[in-house]
DNA sequence: GCGATAGGTAACCATTCGGCTACCAATGAC
DNA sequence: GTCATTGGTAGCCGAATGGTTACCTATCGC
């Protein structure tokens, strides 16, 4: 499960939100949820398996962390959609570009789906 | 599907990329994936219900584009975990921080899944 | 009108997800 | 030592995903 994935789950964003604070201890974590304590303990891996956590053994307990760095791929994947490339000018001369573009992408198919974060 | 959900699968994550350069029509999106454009047209639809995109129809064809304002709630999301509460110099106090709060959370439990966001 | 093209829907299938209960190991409290 | 607490794992289950092929409708080109 990559960092998208983590963050398609309500659970799992609430999880995050609360870490968000301080680090806590999965008893403390689970306390609120409507689910049982073994689920959260699979939200908690695959946030894990996700890179959107770390974890520290404290004797009996388990103090999960925060790792901010884990996100940047969303916010570039976002600012990425964000960035318009074709100028608010250029919009009435829709139909057009469409057509031309269906055109090139049919005889030269680039497509990648690995290119899509760069 | 909310607009998490549909960010979570590679294929739809391409998709929108793609449309972030200019609306596309469907034959042209489906063009360079490796899957079926049956398949396409269920991740569209899914897209469409997350409101992520849009469509118009031209004729037989369907074009769609990107609906940037629906990422608002990703970004608010993840600014708001960037954000953090609790400044550096109070971390050498953490293992008191999180026991005393634990005790708090005990006793006085306000969980709400609903809250992440704001 | 007729064939080709665009694209949605239906039905099916395998896999994954998200939940549960039951259980186990390890540590802390006393 | 004994018991309570923490928290992970195992095994199960129903629902949702993500893919396929087959089929249908609608529009365009000629």
């Amino acid at each position: 499960m990559d960092i998208f994935g983590a963050l398609a789950d309500p659970v799992r964003r609430s999880l995050l939100a609360d870490l968000a604070s301080e680090p806590r201890r999965v008893v403390d974590l689970a306390e609120g949820l409507p689910i049982s304590r073994p689920a959260v303990s699979k939200h908690l891996r695959l946030l894990l398996e996700a890179g959107a956590v770390t974890v520290a053994d404290r004797g009996r307990e388990r103090v999960y962390a925060l790792d901010r760095s884990a996100f940047a791929p969303v916010t570039a994947y976002v600012a990425g959609l964000a960035a318009r490339p074709i100028p608010d000018s250029a919009l009435d001369a829709l139909e057009t570009e469409v057509r031309r573009t269906s055109r090139e992408r049919r005889t030269n198919p680039t497509h990648e789906l690995t290119q899509e974060t760069a």
